[in-house]
RNA sequence: GGAGGCUUCGCCUAGUCUGGUCUAUGGCGCCGCACUGCUAAUGCGGUUUGGGUUAACCGCCCAUCCCGGGUUCGAAUCCCGGAGCCUCCGCCA
């Protein structure tokens, strides 16, 4: 959810970043007005609340002549007090409704657009150049890599088995991403991938995406799509010290995905499945630095694929490609020569603190003078929260297979995953 | 899955039977000040969270004793429902 504050200071901005992202500024003024009716409904309670607290306290001290009139008023009283209540809690839902239809302001300097109005930050790398390129489940399957038919017999479309030498890839691409979190500092964490209700709506994949999630009906439970569900999850409702942010995880889980509304989209092989692995980062920092720990994790996101050898872009999404959650996104797209085309590989959005308001993640305002009072100045704020993919599984094998196949049919090995291929320079049929 | 117990403002804890003086006790920790010529001791004060009032502060007001309902003029306390944790039994990687 927004900062209300900065909505009061500075609507335009907010109806502006709901033009940018092709959403309706009209929700912006019945946000407004919602947080009016609360303001008002809130007063009057409290209100009355005190002064039923004051009548209903000197019942048990008035005399037994006064006693009926106290008493009569006192049930006045809190019949109002009732009804004062049921309409601050019809204003308080109602705020909550009109904040969780506004996605999370745009940041300055997002290009405007849709999808196909991205701007390109970085070219790197050089782009493999492939006489007549087989695709990566053609050659997945030469290597015994990849079982589509199977995984499709088993469970379905768009699922799969990693067999032999996949499998291993797998665990290695694993290894790699989760060696190189350990070293830049973050702390390595398995995260559950079945969340509560409240958890994924805390991370705004509830809003215009919920076609795009599981749910288990008898359980009341969602399938996260992606681990940084869990790990925003993993500090709400807690106030963190200031001191010990940056706190930064790199979250192992698997993800699932409905991907209902992409029929006929990149039906063959693993590029979209409803299923795979990811090693994903998640960053918790002070407000202000989250435009600087986006540009880290960018950098980290960019180590990775540099060690993997592949040629990719860089990316800044539109406004109107834009999550719920996010402020700003940056995706890096690897060649994929099969389809001479980059494709999607890793994503890092700024989140602001648009989702921690929503997980209440704040952290400690120290008091000017040190002495412990409490003062407004100083109080509790919200963290901003980013992620990034640090190596989405499945589709970074589909890339390898395909950025680095060889005339010959084999696939070269990047120097960087050998260690866990048992030292392999080729994988051969 | 069955039975029982527990959940209080960072941690521990008093209070719940017997509803109002709970505006929630004490200890630990933490912060500040004072003092002592040494980051120890002692003393004093402060220390849940959210909202409101204020230019801001001080102060004051409302809510908050796991969550949601209910009874009552009045609920930490009584009743109902739910969640989490613990113990025992059963089952199980």
């Amino acid at each position: 959810m927004i900062d209300l504050k900065l909505l009061r200071d500075d609507p335009d901005r907010v109806r502006e970043s709901q033009r940018l992202r092709g959403a309706d500024p009209s929700l912006v003024d019945a946000l407004l007005a919602a947080d009016d009716a609360r303001r008002t409904a809130v007063s009057r309670a409290d209100a009355l609340r005190a002064e039923q607290k004051a009548v209903s306290k000197s019942v048990a001290s008035a005399s037994p002549d006064e006693r009926p009139a106290v008493l009569a008023r006192a049930k006045e009283l809190s019949a109002q007090v009732k009804d004062a209540e049921a309409e601050q809690a019809a204003a308080d839902a109602a705020l909550r409704e009109a904040q969780l239809a506004i996605p999370n302001i745009v940041e300055d300097g997002v290009p405007p657009g849709g999808e196909d109005d991205f701007v390109t930050l970085a070219t790197v790398g050089t782009v493999p150049t492939v006489d007549a390129p087989r695709d990566h489940t053609e050659i997945g399957e030469a290597l015994r890599a990849i079982d589509t038919a199977r995984g499709a017999k088993v469970s379905g479309a768009r699922f799969y088995f990693l067999t032999g030498v996949g499998a291993q890839l797998e665990l290695a691409l694993v290894n790699l991403a989760m060696e190189q979190a350990s070293a830049a500092g973050f702390v390595p964490v398995i995260a559950p991938a079945l969340v509560k209700p409240e958890t994924m709506e805390g991370t705004g994949f509830l809003g215009a995406h919920a076609s795009e999630v599981y749910r288990l009906a008898d359980d009341d439970l969602y399938l996260v799509g992606t681990s940084e569900v869990a790990l925003a999850g993993y500090h709400s409702d807690e106030i963190l010290d200031r001191e010990e942010l940056p706190l930064r995880y790199a979250g192992f889980s698997s993800c699932f995905r409905r991907e209902a509304g992409s029929y006929g989209k990149d039906t063959k092989g693993i590029i979209r499945v409803h299923w795979f692995d990811k090693v994903e980062m998640f960053s918790y920092v002070p407000a202000e630095d989250a435009r600087d720990e986006h540009q880290r994790l960018l950098a980290w996101e960019r180590e990775f694929l540099d060690k993997l050898e592949l040629a990719y872009r860089v990316i800044d999404v539109a406004a109107g490609d834009l999550g719920t959650s996010a402020a700003r996104k940056y995706d890096c797209e690897a060649w994929f020569p099969s389809q001479g085309t980059y494709r999607e590989l890793t994503s890092t959005s700024n989140c602001t603190t648009f989702q921690a308001r929503r997980l209440n993640i704040r952290t400690r305002g120290a008091a000017p003078d040190g002495s412990g009072r409490k003062l407004p100045s100083a109080g509790n704020e919200p963290v901003a929260t980013l992620n990034g993919t640090l190596c989405a599984i499945a589709r970074t094998i589909a890339c390898l297979l395909d950025h680095h196949q060889q005339p010959d049919g084999s696939v070269y090995v990047p120097a960087a995953l050998r260690p866990w291929l048992g030292g392999r320079e080729l994988l051969t049929p």
